[in-house]
DNA sequence: GACCTTACGATAATGATTATCGTTTGCGAT
DNA sequence: ATCGCAAACGATAATCATTATCGTAAGGTC
């Protein structure tokens, strides 16, 4: 699966600021290997005794979006979730459907593709967003003994 | 932008039936050139003397997305957009963020990285959605004169 | 420590989509 | 034409992720 690729982030003149609760939801974020919901992510965060409120998950999830530390993709219900991202530059996603394994995959094809088509058409400030979504192998075998471990 | 790929759809033993209900959208939705949500469409088929329930309409477009008819988008908000299918497969398109101007773009080297992509993981019934959303031409010189014409 | 601004968070609101469920209707069979 | 029944309809309520509010708390700087 992919992201919800952000376009021109407008410039920021204050940084955002370093709080006990941001800090919290990307530890937590890294805690899990998968794409998390901000629902779930603030039920283990309260699991581990960190207060915080949904709102304030929300908030720091659009933050470090904002900022590029972690991608989105949507269920198909609509919902979000969130994973940290790899390393610099957007990455895309193929997600399990059954268990929520998500990797990583290589997608300069895409890119490059997602350029000409902006070149050709005329269009200004193309974004893409690309998701792949299936049934791994373990998953293949004996469906969804995990819950929504990667 | 492009299309949540529909996956298998299991067979359907009783073929939908034909309502007036069901004409009526699909036609409101080929008098519209653009992506339309289920509630503009439910409006403009009342403006135009057609009695017909919202819930219907969404009853509508779910059988015309599994039946191949119509393509689906999401907006940023989440919002689910339809538009006929030009012809037989599954296309993309790139939207106009200002004005909902579509365009069918050539997806071919998509496809074949989706297939690729696919078979290195081992992931089975691999399901792609590419969106290509930005500004038309249009609407780089006078933004958004219209409304979501397309 | 004072101050200003950002961030928090409990709570209410939003809004698209779906579920309910009694009524209507397409349509194949009689 | 009419019967019968599953499919479709539609008014209404429910769902549920996300956002808005707004008073309070706490970074960060001088
Ligand atoms: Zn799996
Ligand atoms: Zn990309
Ligand atoms: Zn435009
Ligand atoms: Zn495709």
């Amino acid at each position: 699966m992919g992201v919800l690729h952000d376009a021109m982030t407008p410039k920021r003149s204050v940084p955002p600021r370093s709080t006990r609760q941001r800090q919290a939801v990307l530890s937590a974020l890294h805690a899990r290997g998968a794409f998390t919901s901000a629902r779930d992510l603030h039920e283990a965060l309260e699991a581990d005794g960190v207060a915080i409120g949904l709102t304030t998950v929300y908030r720091a999830l659009h933050v470090l979006n904002r900022t590029g530390r972690v991608d989105v993709i949507r269920e198909k219900t609509g919902e979000r979730l969130y994973r940290p991202r790899p390393e610099d530059g957007h990455r895309h996603y193929l997600v399990c459907r059954a268990c929520g394994l998500s990797k990583v995959v290589e997608a300069d094809a895409v890119e490059r593709w997602a350029e000409n088509v902006a070149e050709a058409t005329g269009f200004a400030e193309v974004e893409h967003t690309v998701e792949l979504t299936g049934v791994c192998g373990d998953c293949r075998v004996g469906p969804a003994a995990r819950d929504s471990a990667g």
